[in-house]
DNA sequence: CGTTCTAGTTTGAGCGCTCATTCTAAGTTA
DNA sequence: TAACTTAGAATGAGCGCTCAAACTAGAACG
């Protein structure tokens, strides 16, 4: 319940001390887990004191979903972009190279996968990714509608969702398959992905 | 270093109390995750003192590795059996409503995204993890292979590693889209499966 | 039969430590 | 001076883990 509004002097300077502690804070999590990182780590990693911290967040809790909003911000700017292209099929196409190594990338996938796992059990958490989802399947469910039309196939919403729901699943699967396999060979499974997603749309 | 023999006289009494901690630890784990879930909080879920559960684990992270080991055998075993079917094919699409069912069945998977999290950061569990994940998708690579031949395709390992990378990556979605979607419709979800797995196969 | 001995089982207090959080007080800036 | 910024010690709670003592039950003995 303390204000947001740290100052009325200085807001860019508080402004970024709060973007500090967020990116000291994201690699703690990354490293530690959401519980493993204490604010003592934190802290030492941005370079001030422990209690310091509580200037710019109410607590622990407020620091993770400021992450998570953050985190999912960027999944929905990438997300955006994908429906404004000429031919949107072959743009989906070339997005799923981009995709594959997006989430293969091992600095956001694993805080990405904590995030998951925190949700699963924090409904405050669990709130906020569910509300990212809810807007970047949304968007997802466009582009494959404009795919589908423009293949020359019917796009009721009933197989838009379902497409949507398939491919959503191939990506998040990424995030847990780096984990599981040592050795991903990416090439081949781009290609994998992309003979899925031309197969879903025209047929 | 610790004998993990703990008794002579008595071995099944030792094991039943293993297991009863290892039962308690799973659902305070699933519920707090692996850092939040203090042994206190397991020795009360499994109503026996802290100090005892010492005598059959040497510390807590030998719980963890455990239940990750049992959870990954059970996952094991239902991988396992669907190798030996009459018609490959229909058997493996028909695996596939339950393999989905399973994957979003609550009890199981908050606890398989927390393994999945912890060994992003926990080299022993991922090593447990990999381990599991390798001989899991060599099974799955055999069944896949049988049902090319059966379907009068190729079948070169390229070819099948990349349909079980693919499939796995699916399948492993599940864990994360049962958190970001609260409400899925598990039979379009198993329907548009079909269709993935089947135009795999048949192409 | 009852008693003593013995060895495994179980307890719970408590160790040293770290946690999230609060608070005081000193430093900085305007 | 007055307001803002920062540091870091202090707080009480809880952590993983240890350990000495209490309990239990069956074997050995008289």
């Amino acid at each position: 319940m303390t204000d947001e509004a740290i100052s009325s002097s200085d807001c860019s300077r508080a402004e970024a001390r709060r973007n500090q502690i967020l990116e000291a804070a994201e690699a703690c999590f990354r490293e530690y887990g959401f519980h493993g990182a204490s604010i003592s780590r934190i802290s030492k990693s941005c370079g001030m004191s422990a209690g310091h911290i509580y200037h710019y967040f109410e607590n622990k809790e407020a620091i993770i979903a400021a992450i998570v909003a953050n985190d999912l911000d960027r999944l929905l700017a990438m997300s955006a972009e994908m429906r404004n292209a000429d031919n949107v099929l072959d743009a989906l196409i070339d997005r799923v190279a981009e995709g594959v190594v997006e989430q293969l990338e091992s600095r956001g996938a694993g805080l990405k996968l904590e995030i998951a796992a925190e949700a699963a059990r924090n409904p405050t958490v669990a709130e906020i990714v569910r509300g990212a989802d809810r807007r970047c399947t949304a968007s997802l469910a466009e582009t494959f509608r404009l795919a589908r039309l423009a293949a020359g196939k019917s796009a009721t919403p009933e197989e838009i969702a379902r497409m949507v729901e398939v491919i959503a699943a191939m990506f998040d699967g990424l995030l847990l398959r780096r984990v599981r396999q040592a050795d991903i060979d990416t090439r081949e499974l781009i290609v994998g992905f992309q003979s899925v997603i031309r197969c879903l749309i025209t047929s």
